[in-house]
DNA sequence: CGAGCATATGAACCGAGAGGTATATACAGG
DNA sequence: CCTGTATATACCTCTCGGTTCATATGCTCG
């Protein structure tokens, strides 16, 4: 129920994301896929659930599971304001700080 | 010692990060800031020091702590497979995710 | 040199959370 | 219905990491 940083913290958990990022699974497929054993797949999933990083739709006796974008995003903005410490040289880094003073209108390209 | 994420699990190292990111500090501009005892910011500092991301410099009694970029940089690594969940337009993604269970291929859409 | 500040480290304590075992629920098919 | 499959949950235990308190180390200056 803490950060979304918390719950990435797992390595299994981390596991189930990469897994899904690539389609959405049940929890028999990413059980197989990853080797580890129901209960724990269900614990973890039900983690990812409550924070937000998943969802599920049932499907019969089966529970499918695909990413939710939102708390992912969350961990992407909070790395925003240390990207300057690789992306690129000092005149980028300048144009980066200018456009951080204007308006915090929408965001740009990657 | 393992991995990022679980040195970025922990609230006062995120704060601590963030300040940082700012500009360099001392242990003791870290404790004033943050309001956490003194001994916590070392520890905390140390921490992060062994995962990489800060390094210190020694100034006379002080130490000057500053950010490393390596490790913020692979944890935006990882995320990189789970951007395309955002960078799009949402509607037209959800939908396509909605039916790419059925086949484990590159099905775009119609 | 000795006092005082800045920072690091060690030990004891304590709560959160991950794994395992057992069990509950729900649906499918014969 | 009964059996088997798919998934979730409760309970227990054990480990790990964060906090606190006490102390060590190192540097500066009077």
């Amino acid at each position: 129920m803490e950060s979304s940083f918390a719950v990435l913290a797992e390595p299994n958990r981390r596991a189930i994301l990469r897994l899904l990022a690539t389609s959405e699974r049940t929890v028999g497929e990413i059980e197989r896929r990853l080797r580890m054993p129901q209960t724990s797949v269900s614990k973890h999933l039900r983690v990812l659930r409550d924070a937000g990083f998943v969802e599920s739709r049932v499907e019969a006796q089966r529970r499918v599971y695909q990413i939710r974008a939102e708390p992912l995003r969350e961990v992407d903005a909070w790395l925003a304001p240390f990207r300057r410490f690789w992306e690129t040289h000092v005149d980028a880094l300048e144009r980066h700080l200018d456009r951080m003073e204007q308006a915090p209108k929408k965001g740009r390209k990657r």
